[in-house]
DNA sequence: GGAAAATAGTTACCTAGGTAATTAAAGGAG
DNA sequence: CTCCTTTAATTACCTAGGTAACTATTTTCC
């Protein structure tokens, strides 16, 4: 088994991916790692920055530079939590006015983005995924314990 | 099929596996993008930019900066073609002469990352992936008609 | 042959994500 | 209470990849 061609597939994948939803994004002004906020925002209702960048499983740095950017555009607000360190994110009124545009053009991009590809092979796909990751994680896991 | 979650897993993948290999690339001064740079080389001897840029599913753009910093490193060299806008990207004896420690210590990586994944979800996966990506460049190839 | 179109590469500038170092607040041990 | 450690967020700086605009050749077509 060839795993430099399994990995770049998996890099080719998700860089298709981002491309595409970026740009149906960009009519919006948004950009994909925006968008994702956004939706895990109108989802989960407000988080603080460190809960979001787990979530997304993402570092910090880049989270706040993302929500920044939100905050400039007025899509999002950050409220100080009770714990002065932290910053709760929550949607404005102009974001939840906006979301349901913007979660059209998305869902109709991904639905094309699948196009092709049935719904078994997509639950196939994403169960070998889910297990990959979650073998992953458990690696990290064991590295922490030093 | 929550779709979200499907491109979640691969973006995030991706990601992970980047990670790790800088990690091992790091004490040899490399990165990942120049490391997929030396290993096409390797495999396929000189090759031109464009060639390169392709094979690899990059842009241009990105390509010249990687193998910029590569000449820099002493590790490839372009050697101006019979037709003058291009340039042939080749390794230098220096980089011939490490390249089995780098590879060895890429390889050893790869190895951990896939740990605890079968062979036989190995081929699915890349099976499955492969069927996506060729569905998502033959949708390019209808919009590039006009 | 000469003007126009195509092509390879580069430059400038943007987003996305990472690490290391810093700041400010909260907790804990003595 | 004080000092030390931990934690949330930020800042600075790095790589990776994208688009748009540009340069310099080559091809094409009249």
């Amino acid at each position: 088994m060839e795993l430099h061609v399994l990995f770049h597939s998996v890099h080719q994948l998700s860089r298709q991916i981002m491309k595409r939803n970026n740009t149906v994004l960009q009519k919006y002004g948004l950009y994909s790692a925006q968008w994702s906020v956004l939706y895990v925002l109108m989802q989960q209702g407000r988080l603080t920055q460190k809960e979001l960048s787990e979530y997304l499983a993402v570092e910090a740095p880049p989270m706040t530079r993302t929500i920044q950017r939100l905050v400039k555009q007025g899509y999002v607000r950050q409220v100080p939590g009770e714990d002065k360190r932290m910053k709760f994110i929550e949607l404005t009124e102009l974001a939840q006015k906006e979301y349901p545009v913007w979660e059209k053009a998305v869902l109709e991009m991904n639905e094309q983005t699948i196009k092709g590809f049935s719904k078994e092979h997509q639950r196939q796909l994403q169960q070998l995924m889910a297990e990959w990751l979650s073998s992953l994680e458990s690696q990290q896991g064991e590295e922490e314990k030093k």
